[in-house]
DNA sequence: GCAAAATTTGAAACATTATAACATTTGCAG
DNA sequence: CTGCAAATGTTATAATGTTTCAAATTTTGC
């Protein structure tokens, strides 16, 4: 999967979806998943932000497609796209947002900009050691992570107020 | 603040949420703030469970105690706590816990075992390092941490489903 | 003490997020 | 083509969280 642009500096975006569903397809045909044309497309309202999506957020657009969905339908494609490390649920923030290193094995670190909403997924190696290390000391087995840093991005740091 | 029991083991817990309530009456005064009789109720009742518990958890319980609350009550009296450093809400669970470390500055990490639901409130100096370090990395400047481990925890490793 | 101001609480309605349950359709293997 | 499993549609409902405005209480300045 090729390197992609952070989302802080302006990049060729419809590029840059385009290229996480192609992703997304051959990562499907490899795990035998089915990426339907439902989940497609949820799939793509999600990366066509760089921002965390809502769940009612995609369901309004699917609506507006002429799409007449309901919850389940939004909330199905969510987990599958999860399962399949496609997109990330932001707990702090109850929105999802495209995987950024979809295909690969990572442990996900967000830095969520408070000012201008962009999500950062960062892979940190030396966080998750010293995670994995903290809970061992504690005899507990680890699982799953959710790290989220909420705080203000390079850009909102200098002109607050961004979008 | 006194040292407390870790919640996997067995321990007085009438003491620790007694002496909880204590240290809260103290930070609170300390802080110019006021642990009114509701807040404190919340308080209590949130410590009487080392597993987190839902709002909506606690004002049935206020509820039982004869207290006619309504949402607006709880969240109110819980957002009191989360400011004054008494209670931590966990994202993934959309759940509140008591604070172990009320009064000293930290940075909670979150065990949570998904057996017995306990969670252990931890400060880990070398994760939070390592998470200010990857931060600015990026040139991002981090204000709140959400640091939640979901796993099992060393007793339910071994005797599954307790508690 | 006392009145004005500020904080806290009560109460009703509402908004948002998520799931349950069951029917229907679609894709695929034999 | 048939039957099974997976996916989707549909309706209803549950769980979580907020807005708004009114009433009561506490604090503060005098």
């Amino acid at each position: 999967m090729s390197a992609r642009a952070i989302p802080y500096r302006p990049h060729n975006h419809d590029a840059c979806v385009s290229q996480a569903l192609t992703d997304a397809r051959t990562i499907c045909q490899r795990q035998n998943a089915r990426l339907t044309p439902i989940r497609e497309r949820v799939l793509e309202l999600i990366w066509q932000s760089h921002k965390p999506l809502g769940a009612y957020d995609v369901l309004a657009e699917l609506s507006s497609d002429g799409h007449n969905a309901a919850p389940p339908t939004v909330y199905r494609a969510l987990d599958f796209l999860q399962q399949h490390g496609l997109v990330h649920r932001i707990a702090s923030l109850n929105a999802f947002i495209g995987c950024t290193h979809a295909g690969e094995s990572h442990t996900g670190m967000f830095l969520i900009c408070r000012a201008c909403g962009n999500v950062l997924e960062l892979t940190a190696p030396e966080v998750s050691t010293e995670v994995r290390k903290a809970a061992s000391g504690e005899g507990f087995r680890p699982e799953t992570t959710t790290l989220e840093i909420a705080g203000l991005c390079p850009r909102c740091q200098s002109e607050p107020g961004h979008d």
